[in-house]
Order: structure tokens, then sequence, then C-alpha cells
DNA sequence: ATTTTATTGGAAATTAGTGTAACATTTGTT
DNA sequence: AACAAATGTTACACTAATTTCCAATAAAAT
């Protein structure tokens, strides 16, 4: 899409300054400085010209940025224009949280299933998503074109999650479980993991 | 603790290093090398090396790192030698899940009460951890030296529990909110931002 | 005992990213 | 027309992070 690849971090504050958009959105604001923005994000205001004007010129000079014109150069970069049907893989706590949070919370991204093993959970609704068992995963992946999956399912049972989600053909996998996934080259995993980010973070409360 | 500052993509490394090493010590693997660090974690060998020799010289050459002892040092250097007390604010399905992962896959990490304000679920059990009204935060924050918080609350319940984390002494907020917290320059906060994670891993997702 | 092989650790070079500043340019307002 | 406000662009220094190279060391093989 770009000449140059973006710096990864660049990417990462992206869908920072897209919900500080849609809140300015819905309190009818049409336009935001640079400065405000960074009084919302803690990022410096240089920072942010920088990191939009990466992509391209989306501001007024004299003016900012009209919310709305920004936020749809946003989700085009980031690839939310279109909605993007993703998968919840196992429907315990932690799936069922992030099924009701992107429902609730996350306009761009549409839960299709979630998918579990567990036969006295199969056929309810989590809100209005249904729970199928994980043998419809294929089936369901190809009709809805579904690009993302996230592993929610216990350790002992990612691997061979992993392997019916790369069977599917689904190409991105963002990994929640402890275990490592070997799964072929053309599907890409990020790992998630919670307890890795409490640990890093115990370093800097002790540090203190 | 040492001279220099640590760089945060190291210590956000350590964890990995941490839980592989664990892996090995449950399987009597007594030695490891760089090389075998690497396969496992996907980092390369040269990089976990200089990693670990930032801290110090804890391999033998031509051998490799013995796993308890570089186990042991990790520990030290990230803090988790000792147990850590935390409390989890908010017991919806996602302080459940944190909970039950952290009594059952993490064993540095002690879960000393979960917090909320519906009564029909004060005085549960999450496995063998109570669940108490928000009230009692500083109470037990002081009583178990608590140093760190997971905040799991919806995001519209999000400032007021951090002010009562703020106020209970606790230092380190680990937010899963979608809200930006304002709390004392004292408290160091985190986010942990699932959306913005899946919102970044979709850029990706699309430009393969 | 000597050679070979495996492996760490440290120095140096390189690359990536951030912070800061300066300033031309554009827009809106008075 | 003049002024104020804000972006976008460039330059540069600084820091963080990665990669490369190779000497030093230890174990294994001959």
């Amino acid at each position: 899409m770009e000449q140059k690849n973006a710096p990864k971090l660049v990417i990462r504050r992206l869908p920072v300054y897209l919900r500080i958009l849609d809140n300015l959105i819905s309190n009818d604001v049409e336009i935001v400085s640079s400065r405000e923005l960074s009084d919302e994000t803690g990022f410096t205001a240089e920072q942010i010209r920088k990191d939009l004007a990466f992509f391209g010129a989306f501001g007024t000079r004299g003016t900012g940025y009209n919310t709305s014109f920004l936020r749809e150069k946003i989700l085009k970069i980031i690839g939310l224009d279109e909605h993007t049907n993703i998968v919840i893989v196992g429907a315990g706590h932690l799936g069922i949280a992030l099924t009701r949070y992107n429902i609730t919370k996350n306009p761009y991204v549409n839960v299709v299933a979630v998918f579990d093993v567990d036969p006295h959970i199969i056929g309810e609704k989590i809100i209005d998503v249904e729970v199928m068992h994980i043998s419809r995963l294929k089936e369901i992946a190809k009709r809805h074109a579904v690009k993302v999956a996230l592993l929610t399912v216990p350790s002992e049972q990612a691997p061979i999650a992993a392997s019916e989600i790369a069977n599917s053909g689904i190409s991105v996998i963002l990994n929640f479980s402890l275990s490592k996934l070997h799964v072929p080259d053309s599907v890409y995993v990020r790992n998630a993991d919670l307890s890795i980010e409490l640990q890093s973070l115990i370093y800097y409360a002790n540090s203190k």
C-alpha cells in the first residue's frame, strides 16, 4: 500500500488515535489539533503529526484535523474500512470476555462465531454469537471469509486447535495461550501473553 | 540493581525465557544453548545471548546455560524471587479468567483477592480466591502488601475503580479497560488494551 | 596432549525510532 | 492586509535496539 514499511510502533499508535477520534466524533467534535491529541494520548504533538504525515497529508494547516475525515483515513490504513470477520476459538471465560468486548466496544470487527468442544455450551449464545463445535470451523471460516482467529483455549489444547485453524484457511492467529504454536509459514501468529505482560510489569513495580 | 537501565524490550523477553526454562526443568533438561532457546522463542540466538549478558555472565562457554541457575537469575532480575501479591479489580469474565489463569499457571504471582461491587458474587470463590466488595480493598492491600492491581471492570467504572486503587496504596495498575486513567504520578499505569492489539494485528493481516 | 567443535560474551558497527527545533506554508480571523 | 494558529517538512542529535564479528573458553574427539 505504501512505499516504505511503516514502523511497528506507528502502527500500534494508530488504533489509539482511532479510539480518541471515535470519542470526539460521538461528542460532535469536528476538528482536533495535534496538541489536543497529545493531551489525550500522552504522545507528543510532533510525534502525532509525524505519524500521520507518514501516510499522507490529512490535516489542514492553521486548523487541525477533521475528526471524521481522519478517522476514515486511519480505518483505511489499518484495513478496518471494511468489516473484518474474526472467530474466537475457546468459549471459556477469556473467550466469552473477548466476544462480549468486541461486540459491544469494537465496531470494526465482527465476531462470526465462537468455537469449542464442550457439548454443554455448544448451541448457546454469547449475546448474539453462537457457540459451535470446532468441527464446523472450516465451513464457517470459508463462508464468511474469516481472516483472524483469537485462540483462547487452555494451553494443552492449543496446538490441536491451532492446526484446525490453519487447516481452515485462516491466516492470522492471536494466541492467548501459553503454548508456542507450530503452524505453516503461511499463518502469522502473534502471542498476546497476559502472564508475560504481568511479569514484565512486576520488574517495573519492583524498581520503583 | 544495575548501572544502566535495561532496555524495555529485553525486560519483555525475560519472562519468555523464564517460561521455557520452567518447561525444560520440568523435563529434567539441565543445559540449554542459546541456539535451542532461539528455536523455542523465535528470537535469534545472538539476541538471546546479548539479553542475558546485559545482566551478567550466566552461561559457560562451549556448553550453554544451566537451566536452573539461569532461571534463578532471571527470577531475581525481574523480582519474582519472592512471591508478589496482586489483586484483581472486576469479577467479570476477564477478571475470572485472569484469576484462574494466574492461580493455575503462574507460580510466581499470588492473587490475594478479587474485588467487585455486585452483591450477587461477593463472597463467592474463584478456585480458592474470595470475591470481596471493593470497600475492603484498602484493608486487604495494606495487610498483604499488594503492589499490583489488574483492572478488569467495564470502562465506565474504570476511573472510579482506579482512584480506589490509588487510594489503597497500590502503585502499579495493569489496565484492561478502554478508559484512560488519571491517577497520581506515584501510580504507574500500563495499558493492556486487547482491542488495540487486535487492530494493529489486522493491519498486518491485510498487508499479507 | 592436541585438535576440533561448540558455545558464550563482549566490542563494534549498523539500523530504527524518538525528541527537538526551525520554518515555510496554509487557513481562518480580525 | 495583517495576524494568529496549526500542519507538514526537514534536519539533526540522541537513544534504543539489533546485528555482526570474533576472541575466549570448555568439552569432546582424535
